[in-house]
DNA sequence: CAATCATGGATATCGTAGATCCATAATAGT
DNA sequence: ACTATTATGGATCTACGATATCCATGATTG
């Protein structure tokens, strides 16, 4: 079980525009330069939390990036999901109803138990992830590092 | 972020184990044609839960897998960790301290706030599986389930 | 009009999961 | 002692998703 590395990457981009004036926007290059990782590959990622409704995107000169609704109301669990998908890390396939073991349907009234086990573990995971958000991150940081944030990321008129 | 599909099939094969009297074992190709999965490639999976100390495994005739202890104290998170690694899905690579935005090493006295949080989540994941044995599993199904378990999976004299 | 920037599609590379086969070693039953 | 059964370890092969890049298109600012 592993999240793909561009979870790191979005989830700081994320924080870096919550450190940012509401309005301000940082493009794919500026981001991918503050981070060093690569843009085209981050600029696909950024797109997909675009379309989760996490961050919003405008074109053209002074365009980029920005958060698409108050830092205090996107959680953690929202830029993950956006990146990751919403699925649950463990697909039931009803192992009991197949080979030779195979349990009649009859008898498969109640859900896996063990299914229901680790999709309890899902929610919780998913749980403690929407009680942090990305305001919460910010409020965490020592000032100096919004300070540099903004210094570097916000662009001359 | 997604767990192999190998992790439903052990899964099943410790619950399945739990259901038979303690001393009796089950082959890797009796399993394997219980749930119609592949034999061979389940047999790796097995021997993993062997290393990690969750199973027993005997050679020769009448030989197999069994629990390495009393259903009671293996949890499901022994299990999904015996055959996925212990790691945590979300590997911090200090990404604040990289790139042309790097944070100097004095402001990174606190570890980082997102990883922290991440990390946070799969505790809660671990804790949740943690606190479900595979008698607990078993006590669930109906019981109709394990006497046809122990039906197809004991083996003549 | 020109420069900037996001978006979508197509593509190439790489690592891991899924799957199989074989040689070896160990053990139970005869 | 012999034979059948079974786990173990190593070597391969394939399929798929994550990583990474490039280009054509469209939108916007100045």
């Amino acid at each position: 079980m592993k999240l793909p590395e561009s979870c790191e990457w979005v989830l700081h981009c994320a924080a870096a525009l919550a450190q940012l004036p509401p309005a301000d926007t940082a493009s794919t290059g500026q981001l991918a330069e503050h981070f060093g990782v690569p843009a085209p590959y981050l600029a696909k990622q950024l797109a997909h939390l675009v379309r989760a409704g996490v961050l919003a995107a405008s074109t053209g000169p002074r365009g980029g990036f920005r958060l698409a609704r108050p830092a205090e109301r996107i959680t953690v669990l929202d830029v993950v999901e956006a990146v990751d998908g919403g699925t649950d890390p463990y697909q039931c396939r009803e192992l009991r109803q197949q080979g030779r073991g195979a349990a009649p349907a009859e008898e498969c009234t109640e859900p896996c138990a063990l299914a229901a086990t680790m999709r309890a573990a899902h929610d919780a995971w998913r749980a403690s992830l929407a009680a942090v958000s990305l305001a919460d991150i910010v409020g965490t940081l020592p000032a100096e590092i919004p300070e540099r944030t903004r210094r570097l990321l916000s662009r001359p008129r």
